[in-house]
DNA sequence: AGAATTACCTGAGCGC
DNA sequence: TGCGCTCAGGTAATTC
């Protein structure tokens, strides 16, 4: 599933191919995703030169000039980048064709996704503006960590996962970062000390940009914008044994997600 | 306000 | 082979 590392890769391959070109045509196929597909996309995209791509969270911003799309690959979409016109497949819902030959394909089975076109200032629309801070921005440090969190009782795992706490921390990463803090992600998001907030911090970046830098490498060999192979401590090992003392991995539910930990090594 | 729950969607995996 | 079931989960909306 993309998480904030896939998508930061996405987004550099993609500026590095597609800004300063035209677009010559967009090809929507299905619009039913989580949010309606704006049909005017047809119209309102041929002709607009993409200026660049910034990233949101998990949420791509390609900027045509006066307006932007917004591209969110949910959990099962992806896009990709080909050339010249190749058949589309099932859950190939939106092409758009640059005229330098390119074809940008989002594919997404599961139509978690989302594509919008926004007017005007694209933090200030409602998909963004509530948004909490860049985990990779100084923003994101342990003093806020520590306010955020007073007297909340809510699972500290949930509270990392909340996009108002801090943009882009999905369940993979959370449950990851957690591991690396060795602290459990069903302590009550309240009962985290200063120093302990400044060391989730610490390992949220390190994990994040860990895997940017992998999918950057990955990315050199890559021809399509796809993911990339990962090794995670505790996600997906439920059971197995823990990489730190051996013990068996607990795995339980948390704001019905799949959360892994090691009840020996996180306090 | 904060916490908890639900809706959205389909492929994969499983038991029978 | 195929049916029915459960699970995966980001985010917004809804309810408590």
């Amino acid at each position: 599933m993309p998480e904030l590392p896939e998508v930061e890769v996405t987004r550099r391959r993609l500026v590095r191919e597609l800004v300063g070109k035209s677009i010559k045509e967009v090809v929507l196929r299905v619009t039913k995703l989580r949010l309606p597909v704006p049909t005017e996309l047809t119209t309102i995209l041929p002709g607009r030169m993409l200026h660049g791509i910034e990233r949101r969270g998990k949420y791509l911003l390609f900027d045509f000039g006066t307006g932007w799309l917004l591209v969110h690959l949910g959990m099962t979409g992806f896009l990709r980048l080909l050339s010249g016109s190749p058949q589309p497949g099932k859950h190939d819902h939106l092409d758009i064709v640059f005229d330098d030959g390119h074809l940008l394909r989002f594919h997404d089975p599961r139509k978690f996704g989302t594509v919008a076109w926004l007017d005007g200032d694209p933090l200030q629309h409602p998909l963004l503006s509530g948004i909490g801070p860049e985990p990779l921005s100084e923003e994101f440090n342990g003093s806020y960590l520590f306010e955020i969190t007073r007297n909340r009782t809510v699972a500290v795992k949930q509270l990392i996962m909340n996009s108002e706490v801090v943009a882009g921390v999905g369940n993979i990463y959370a449950n990851e970062a957690l591991f690396r803090a060795r602290i459990r992600p069903d302590r009550a998001a309240g009962t985290l000390t200063l120093q302990e907030c400044i060391e989730l911090v610490a390992v949220i970046r390190e994990v994040l940009e860990g895997s940017i830098k992998e999918g950057d490498v990955c990315l050199v060999a890559d021809e399509t914008v796809a993911y990339y192979p990962q090794i995670f401590n505790v996600y997906g090992r439920g059971g197995k044994p823990c990489p730190g003392c051996g013990e068996p991995l607990d795995e339980i539910r948390l704001g019905n997600r799949s959360t892994v930990f090691c009840s020996s090594c996180q306090k």
